[in-house]
DNA sequence: GATGATTGTGAAACTGATTTCATAATTAAT
DNA sequence: ATTAATTATGAAATCAGTTTCACAATCATC
């Protein structure tokens, strides 16, 4: 490959001259920056990235934290998120949490070294002030997870309002026997505790008491839904309706219902969460909380970029709205 | 952060000597040795990256190329390639080429850069001699998808044996009047060429001819696979089964089947690819031929990392076996 | 005891860029 | 016409590592 050198050496020009040309310094004479474009041109060169980064400056590189990566949303979280970068010249460096603390931090150093420039946090393992502390690296931006009370940039939906629609969906369609089922512990921060206060507001609203055999924590897949569906086939006094903290789950309900000869959704109706094509696919079609995934992806490479050339942003912490979508699953 | 200086100097040595230590270099004492171990630790030192990087060094990033991370089969694909290069520590790169050779050639070029020390291709979208033209800047490993006749690394399923085994399967069912679908177009290069030796050979061996009005070229999504079901309905002279080239299209087509109100099996039986967990999903359950996904994840990581570490390959082109699932639809 | 090989260490060069500092050549202002 | 400001360029320092080269010190061999 060639180096700076073998431009400055072709154009006859000097290592800062040429430098100068290819970072839009001002103060160059038109000729003489023909003479680089020339010679760059010619030589095929591309400048090293190590090196300017070793030089303190940007990579062009942001991480990604993902849990898993073959859930849905977050694969269409990081297509959203990859092309958005890719739009704006970065790449990203992706990687999976597994959900495990050690791992998160593992990926969190890489800001030390500088080998991303800034970090998109999609989940949150670690404890507020251990995320907290690495901002000093570089930009952490949480997106879609998001720790209560903090300052960290953010884009987010509400899901307040978004458990509260869902849930208020159900009541309106006569539903008074609701089953909660959430993917953190129903006692967590964030996005969770979010939702469990939106969920709880619309019963609150009809006066309806939680029943606490009916809150069903730590679900995430479609195996997490089919054991769920069945406890309930198993209980004496069943729940007429669920919400659920994603469509996988909600699927995984609807599937083990239709074998175990439930109908969805006069036995039991369904909503699930995030509007993933699944949704669609399995019959009957899920009514669930869309997720705004693309803008959110969009909005948070926008947001993570503006931090790193130190621009002064609108807001720091952005909210997106979801929208209901009704099928028949209730 | 601390770097090699700050090192050498709390250790009260040299910055050579630090960097043989951090290398496993022989010829230290202990001694010395345990110096810089002590103030490595003391300093919570890390190296830089970067530096290492531009001395020629590698920079523990490999490259992966995926058409669209959306597509389920390719992000079962990432996933067991990031956690087994986590396991090597290895980070991984991800990009989206999005089937366009302008996005391709723009990642390879990270391999100039030494922006990552090896690329996996998972999908090829520019001619043979442009990507094996790269592979003087660092190993480039096809995985999944192949180039025929070239030298190339690969680790891929054998796709003439893979579809020999799903079209005879049909066959063996009875069904004589087959459909195809497949994601490349019928005279293309490599992965879908096999599968169409494959399914050409179960053909003859029955002494049936193709029809060139059942054959369906460069479908790749549900939504593709509808559209190839409506087709279908509009037939004069339909097929009795269809051979298609992944579980999505397969998908597709069993849904847009149901809506129009055609039976699977019994009006049209539908074999799809990949088992991914949609198979599963929907009703009828799918037949499919299972691709051992996890296993080429880990065995391209490893062969990547032995063509990095020049190891002497066993085998630079290997090959794993698929399955024939059978479940509903056939 | 001289010679050669092995072991152990540091100074300095090197990787490929950017930036500081110095300086020359214009242009503008007094 | 002299001084000051602006424009334009290059030499050398810098970033944080690794590697080469030189040189001791220790050990083995003849």
């Amino acid at each position: 490959m060639a180096t700076i050198s073998d431009v400055a050496e072709k154009s006859g020009l000097s290592k800062a001259t040429v430098s100068r040309v290819i970072n839009n310094h001002p103060y160059i004479s038109k000729e003489k920056r023909e003479l680089v474009y020339k010679a760059m041109e010619e030589l095929g060169y591309q400048p090293n990235p190590s090196a300017r980064r070793l030089r303190g400056q940007l990579t062009n590189t942001i991480g990604v934290i993902v849990p898993r990566i073959v859930n849905p949303f977050f694969s269409y979280l990081v297509d959203a998120l990859e092309q958005e970068a890719y739009d704006h010249n970065y790449q990203v460096l992706m990687f999976q949490s597994d959900e495990k603390k050690d791992k998160e931090l593992y990926f969190l150093n890489l800001l030390k070294t500088r080998q991303v420039d800034g970090i998109i946090m999609t989940s949150i393992e670690s404890d507020r002030e251990v995320i907290e502390s690495y901002t000093k690296f570089g930009p952490i931006l949480l997106c879609n997870e998001y720790i209560s009370q903090s300052e960290m940039p953010v884009v987010r939906v509400d899901q307040t309002k978004a458990a509260y629609m869902g849930t208020k969906h159900l009541l309106d369609q006569g539903y008074r026997n609701i089953a909660y089922c959430t993917g953190g512990l129903f006692v967590d921060d964030g996005k969770d505790k979010d939702r469990n206060v939106g969920f709880q507001k619309a019963l609150n609203e009809y006066e309806i008491e939680i029943n606490p055999g009916w809150v069903f924590i730590n679900k995430h897949t479609i195996e997490d839904g089919k054991l769920v569906m069945q406890q309930i086939s198993d209980m004496d006094y069943r729940p007429d309706a669920i919400f659920t903290g994603s469509d996988e789950i909600a699927a995984g309900i609807v599937l083990e219902a239709k074998s175990l000869g439930f109908k969805i959704p006069e036995d039991l109706a369904v909503i699930g969460f995030d509007d993933q094509p699944i949704a669609e696919m399995i019959d009957p079609a899920l009514s669930t909380i869309r997720q705004p995934v693309k803008e959110m992806g969009v909005q948070s490479v926008d947001m993570l970029l503006s931090l790193l050339k130190n621009e002064p942003l609108a807001e720091r912490q952005k909210e997106l709205s979801v929208e209901l979508v009704i099928r028949s699953s209730t």
